[in-house]
DNA sequence: AGCCGCCTGTGACTAAAGTCATCGCTCTAC
DNA sequence: GTAGAGCGATGACTTTAGTCACAGGCGGCT
C-alpha cells in the first residue's frame, strides 16, 4: 500500500517548485501550505466552471488541467493545458471576476487550493510574488494572441500541422524512421485543441499520411517527412 | 497656435487618471511623470511593431491606439483599442519578451512611454501597482478569451451582429427610427476587427439591410430590428 | 460468446468563407 | 474639368469547414 502519500503530508516541497512561489523562504512556504486546500480529481472530472465565482488560484501538483472554453452546440476550444508545477486560474484572483472558461482534469490529478484572500495577500507582502504572477500571465496571454492568430490566419490543414510539430519537439522521440510522438487521446480531443471537429482531423491526417509526410499507427505518429510539414507552416495564408 | 499643448507640460494630471496608478500620491506621480517620455501618434502610424523589443508600457493620453496581428497574406486581425486612460503593451514588460502584436495609431494619439525599469522598480516599491496591472491584465485576458470564442464557434454573420450591438450599446444614439450606430472608418477595418475580410462585411451588412433589421446610410446605421439582431446570437452555433 | 459504448474512418452533402474581377461612386490633385 | 486613387457593392467562382449518416474496430462487461 506504497500507493498513498503520507496522510498529512506537508506541501511546502510542492509549492516550492511552482515558479511563482519560487522566491519565497521556507516559512512563508509553510505558510501557504498550511492554507492550502488539497484536491484530487479523476480523468475528465469538472475542476472549476466557467461563470462560477472564483475560489482561488489552482496550483497542479501532480497531473494536467485542461482549461477550455465550451459552445451551446457542444464544441469546445481548448485555451490551455497545464501540468505539474503550473498555476491555473490566477486571473479571476485579482479582476474579481468569474472564472472565465471551465477546467477538468486529464488523468488522476492532484491539485492544491490557494484562496484568493491567502493569495493577494501574498503578494501585497511580497511584491516579487506579484511580478512573477505577471510573468506567468503574460506567457498564458502570449499563448491566447497565438490561438488567436492561427485560428484567424490559418486553416485547419495547417493549425493540424503545426501542433504535431510542437508535439515533436518537446516529446517526440527519434526512431530510424523519422520521429514519433503521441496523439491527445481522441481525435476528438485533439480537435478541441486546434479548433475545429474530430472528422476534419481524421481526415486531414490521413491526407498528410498519403501524402507521405507521416505514417499512423494507432494513437501514436512517425512523422517521416518533418521538412513537408514545416512547409505547410510559412505560406501563412 | 492654440494646437499645442504647453511645452514642459506635466503628465501628472494624465497619469493619474490612469487607472493602475489610481493609489499613488501626487509625489509619486510626480516621479513617474518627469521619467515619461512623450510621443505624439499620426493616424495610422505604427506605435510599435510586433516581435521588436519591448521599451517600455504606453500609457494613452489622448486618441486611440489599434493592437493587431498581421498575416503575411497581409490580413489584419484587431485584438483591441484602447484609448485615454489606458495603457498598452503592459505584458512585455514583464515577461521580459518582445511586443506580441504591433500597435497603430487610429486617430492623432497623445502617448507616455513608461520605461520598463521605471515601471517595475514602481511595482516592487508599490505593490498594490502590481495588483492593479493584474486586474487590467486580466480583463485584456478576457477579452482574447471571448475573440477566441467568437472565432472558434461561430460564424462572420453572427459577429458582426455581436459587434453592432456591442457598438450600439456602447455608443448608439436613440432615434425615431431606432439606434443609430457609427461605423469604423472603412469595411476593410471593420473586417479586421471581426476576424475576417472586406467582402463578407459588406454582403452580410447587406444582407441584414435586406432583412429589414438595419438600415445603411454611409458609414452610420440605424438598427431597425435590435431583437432580430439579438436572436442572430443565440443559437451560438 | 454476445452486447454495448466509444472511437475511427469515410462518403456524400451543405454551407460558409474567401478570392477575383468588375463597376460605379466620391474625393483630391493637377 | 479630368485622371487617378480609394472604397464600396456585387456577381461568379473555388476552397475550406462543417454536418450527417453509416460501417467497422476494439475493449469491457455480463
Amino acid at each position: 500500500m506504497a500507493s498513498v502519500p503520507e496522510p498529512s503530508a506537508d506541501y511546502r516541497e510542492t509549492l516550492a517548485k511552482v515558479p511563482i512561489f519560487s522566491g519565497l523562504t521556507p516559512d512563508e512556504l509553510g505558510f501557504l501550505a498550511q492554507r492550502a486546500v488539497p484536491r484530487h480529481c479523476s480523468p475528465g472530472e469538472i475542476v472549476f466552471g466557467e461563470g462560477e465565482p472564483c475560489a482561488g488560484l489552482y496550483v497542479v501538483e501532480r497531473g494536467h488541467i485542461r482549461i477550455f472554453k465550451s459552445s451551446a452546440s457542444g464544441r469546445e476550444q481548448v485555451l490551455s493545458i497545464d501540468g505539474p508545477g503550473n498555476s491555473v486560474a490566477e486571473v479571476p484572483v485579482f479582476d474579481g471576476g468569474n472564472y472565465p472558461a471551465s477546467g477538468s482534469a486529464v488523468d488522476h490529478a492532484t491539485l492544491l487550493l490557494i484562496r484568493k484572500q491567502d493569495f493577494q495577500a501574498l503578494c501585497l507582502e511580497h511584491p516579487q510574488v506579484a511580478l512573477k504572477v505577471l510573468r506567468v500571465v503574460g506567457t498564458r496571454l502570449r499563448r491566447l494572441v497565438g490561438i488567436i492568430e492561427e485560428l484567424s490566419f490559418t486553416t485547419v490543414r495547417h493549425r493540424l500541422a503545426s501542433f504535431l510539430l510542437r508535439l515533436a519537439q518537446r516529446e517526440g522521440k527519434r526512431t530510424a524512421e523519422g520521429v514519433e510522438i503521441e496523439l491527445p487521446a481522441s481525435n476528438q480531443e485533439l480537435a478541441s485543441q486546434i479548433g475545429t471537429v474530430r472528422e476534419l482531423v481524421s481526415r486531414n491526417l490521413s491526407r498528410f499520411q498519403a501524402e507521405g509526410f507521416l505514417k499512423i499507427e494507432g494513437r501514436s505518429i512517425v512523422i517521416l517527412d518533418q521538412k513537408a510539414l514545416e512547409s505547410e507552416l510559412d505560406g501563412a495564408q
